[in-house]
DNA sequence: GGATATCAGTTACTTTTGTAACTAACAACG
DNA sequence: CGTTGTTAGTTACAAAAGTAACTGATATCC
């Protein structure tokens, strides 16, 4: 029988990750001038603390040379520091500035607004639901 | 309280998109070269039929240019077929050519198998939710 | 009919991403 | 030691996507 597009999940998956995410993306965008790797470095450090970029590719599951590029670019904005371990000068620790924690304080506020109103589109059991359906999604190899 | 970026759900979203994605992804493009629009397009055309690349951009929620680009390298592939409307040249009338129409065959029992693959990962109950949750977050203006 | 607006689609230019090859630092093994 | 391998991160180049301005065609309204 025919196949049914508008039923197929990763279709659908990549339509509502990208209308969830375009609104929010506009906020960063224009009061910080970030990318959404920059957002996601940011919000890696302000929500776990201290790490190297590899932890972050880890994290988040992104390229070493995206996160690298966003690491320069939050480093020219003076949101991060960086700095060199010297028992081992290949590692790279990076933390937030004191501005890139009020750049992360005011975005965090932000994200957990624009949660409730997403949130607000769905009873609090599809809400479980759907984290959990997407947790598995994930962790396809 | 602090913000909790595993639960954030554009970042959640985004991840299960790109993880649903990536594996299937592959196969178009190793087998036809095909990028993402491309493909999309191609479905456009073999689930609902012939039509013109405005329509398809309304359905698929995409630029006109990444659409004009696709019709082009689909078109230079020999997959679609272009016919202006004699009565407003327009407007441009897509279709599929009887090579698409074998390789949109080909990939509709793919996506098929993929489907049941993911859908393999969840119960029949959280498929359905998962399917209507996404709905709703789709319409977000 | 002629100025103006609107429409489908394209182009030109810029920004962002993907890929692979490259540093520089360290580890392991003979 | 010194060769070989591995690691963290960067760079250079190519591919793709975003943006806005542009065609050429039709519609509108005076």
């Amino acid at each position: 029988m025919g196949f049914i597009l508008p039923e197929f999940l990763p279709y659908l998956l990549n339509q509502a990750a990208e209308a969830a995410s375009r609104e929010f993306q506009r906020g960063y965008r224009e009061r910080y001038g970030m990318l959404r790797t920059e957002w996601r470095v940011l919000f890696h450090l302000g929500c776990y603390g201290d790490m190297n970029a590899k932890r972050i590719c880890e994290l988040a599951s992104l390229h070493k040379t995206k996160v690298s590029r966003a690491v320069h670019a939050l480093g020219a904005k003076r949101f991060i520091t960086r700095e060199t371990d010297p028992n081992d000068r290949r590692n790279e620790q990076l933390s937030l500035s004191p501005l890139g924690r009020q750049v992360f304080d005011d975005l965090s506020g932000a994200a957990e607004a624009y949660e409730q109103k997403l949130a607000g589109l769905l009873s609090d059991e599809e809400l479980t639901h759907l984290r959990s359906a997407l947790l598995k999604l994930k962790h396809l190899s």
